[in-house]
DNA sequence: TTGCGTGCAAAGGTTTTGCATGGCA
DNA sequence: TGCCATGCAAAACCTTTGCACGCAA
């Protein structure tokens, strides 16, 4: 096991992602954020610091077809977010978290009827949230 | 409406994908191919006939955290990919259809529980198919 | 002092763009 | 002939790597 640094980047990116719990981002992102708040961490730094969490599942990472740059979602820790899915709102970019007894359901479904081993890591639900199918006629 | 020409280069890559029906593949791939069949077409015009079947909904494209490169999805016509998921297998790469009765069930649920209106385009589900986990203990 | 973390510069790889040419209808 | 499609070269981008230096413990 490693030994691990309590350094100004991890804190910043972390204090990022915790503000950002329902959305996810991308490393120019918190480049951003760090740079409005009037400090500086490389690009590099901020990458290497998401490869990190993300392989110690503090993060989970994506890239969508959409999206040029691979984006990041903050995993709060001792919640289930490995295991169930995650819906993703194409519109605000919200991410609500499919928790609930109907999870079970479907991950039966899924090995009864299709043979299917659902890993909920790199799975994605896509679509829009109530807000904004309220908001506007998509 | 724009004229639209039949060319070699569409040609070739629409056989290579319905070829490739249950797996997703690459430009890269499809670059091969052509080579392989002692044909060559620039990776330029493939990415230009990708980008243009992925508009015209005969492709879905996707992007994942693992892979360096967008990876594309042959969509028969006159079926109903655009509207159930699709199983990724992330051992073998293929890819298995979610057209069951419980789709339905699935988008309600998504719907009355969540307030969220699913679209299949873009969304995921990543996993281990039958064969594989059969073959392994992954 | 040890060795992990950071910054800088450069490289790597995929995908896009501009422009002139080629080829389908 | 008209105009869409292609090839080539270069650019644009995001992301990774190498290396020397900085800094936490």
């Amino acid at each position: 096991m490693k030994k691990e640094y309590k350094t100004k980047a991890k804190d910043l990116i972390l204090e990022y992602a915790k503000l950002h719990k329902e959305q996810r981002f991308s490393a120019m992102d918190i480049f951003e954020y760090i740079s409005d708040k009037g400090s500086t961490v490389n690009m590099t730094t901020i990458y290497r610091n998401l490869d990190k969490m993300t392989d110690g599942q503090t993060l989970l990472k994506y890239k969508t077809a959409g999206d040029e740059r691979a984006v990041y979602q903050y995993v709060e820790p001792d919640t289930h977010c490995h295991h169930h899915l995650h819906m993703h709102c194409k519109n605000c970019g919200k991410i609500l978290h499919f928790e609930c007894a109907f999870m079970d359901e479907f991950r039966a479904h899924c090995l009864e009827h299709h043979g299917f081993v659902l890993e909920c890591d790199g799975s994605i639900l896509n679509g829009i949230c109530r807000e904004c199918a309220e908001k506007v006629n998509l």
